[in-house]
DNA sequence: TATTGTTATACTCTATAACTATA
DNA sequence: TATAGTTATAGAGTATAACAATA
C-alpha cells in the first residue's frame, strides 16, 4: 500500500513546507499579538537585521513581496520605532531601511516568546534536527535568489522530468 | 558586527520557514496554474495521498485550515475527479474522502513539473541537504499535532525564555 | 524617459454565522 | 442537544494602476 515515489528525486519539498510554515504561522499570530507583531512583520525584521541599510525596493526583491506592500508593513514599524526610513545622500528618491536598537530587542523579545510554539509545531524533532533545521532554512533564504536586486524572473520552462 | 544570537537555543526557524515557503509557493503558482492546480491544492493531495479515507473535518484538523474552505477546496478536486466524497455507512453525517487514480497521477505529474522550481528555490543546498530538508519536513508535518482529530488547543503561556 | 516610493482599488484567501441533515 | 457539511458574507492579505518626486 506505499504509493509514495521512494526515488528521492521525485521529493519534493514544496507542499510539506507550505504545510509547515502555515502551522508555525498560526501560532505565531497568538504569540505576537500581545507585542503587536504579525508573523510578516517578524519575517521583515529577521531580514533586516540579516543584512540592514537597503533600499524598499531591495527589501521588496529579498522578501518577494510586492514593492507597494512593503510601503504598509514598514509603516507599521516605523510607528513603533523598530525601523527607521532616511532618504539616500546618493539618490534622494530610496528610503535607506536600518533596524532600530528598540526593532532589534522587539525581535529578541518576540524571538524568546516564540519558543513555546516552536517546541510545539516541531515537537517530533529532537533538539539537533531541529538546529539542522534551521540551518538549511538559513542557508536556503540566504541564497542567491533572496539577496539579488529586483530579479523577478519567470519561472523558466523546465520539464526536465 | 555580529548581531545574530549564537546560542542555538535562541534560533527560531518560524520566519525563515514563512520567508522559504513564500519563495516557494509563488514559483509553484505559475508551475502548477497549467495543471489546473494551486499550492493549497497540492498540499491537500499530498495529506490524502500519505493517509486518506479520512472525514472533512479530519482533514480540516490536519491541514489547519477552517472546515468551511475545506469545501470549496475539494470541490476543485472533485470537480476535476482527483478525490471521491462518499458519504460514511457509519455516520452518514460525515464524507469519507480519497484520493483517486487519477489524482495520484496528476499529484506525481505536479510534482514532476515542480522540479524545477525548487531547483531554484533550493539551490543553495546540496542533493544531500535537500534530501535531509525533506526527510526534516516530513516527519514534523506527520507529528502527533498533524495527526490529531480536532485538537486546536490554544498556545500555553509558555514564558520559558 | 526611467525609477523610488506612495495612494487608491480590485482580487484572493481566510474566518464567522446561520442553515440542513444526521446522530 | 450536538456534530458534519454547506452556504453566504465580512475581514485580512496581496497585486494592479495611476501619481509625485527624483534621476
Amino acid at each position: 500500500m506505499s504509493a509514495a515515489p521512494l526515488d528521492p528525486s521525485e521529493h519534493r519539498s514544496g507542499a510539506l513546507l507550505d504545510h509547515l510554515a502555515r502551522r508555525m504561522r498560526l501560532r505565531s499570530e497568538s504569540v505576537l499579538a500581545p507585542l503587536g507583531l504579525r508573523p510578516r512583520h517578524l519575517v521583515a525584521l529577521t531580514v533586516l537585521r540579516a543584512g540592514g541599510g537597503i533600499s524598499q525596493q531591495a527589501l521588496a526583491s529579498t522578501l518577494e513581496m510586492d514593492g507597494t506592500n512593503i510601503v504598509g508593513l514598514l509603516n507599521d514599524l516605523e510607528a513603533e520605532r523598530l525601523i527607521e526610513r532616511r532618504r539616500s545622500p546618493e539618490d534622494r528618491r530610496r528610503h535607506v531601511v536600518e533596524l532600530t536598537d528598540d526593532g532589534a530587542k522587539r525581535l529578541s523579545e518576540a524571538e524568546c516568546a516564540l519558543a513555546g510554539a516552536e517546541n510545539e509545531v516541531l515537537g517530533a524533532l529532537e533538539p539537533t534536527e531541529r538546529e539542522t533545521l534551521y540551518e538549511l532554512l538559513r542557508r536556503a533564504t540566504t541564497g542567491p535568489i533572496s539577496c539579488g536586486e529586483a530579479v523577478r524572473e519567470e519561472t523558466p520552462p523546465d520539464t526536465s522530468c
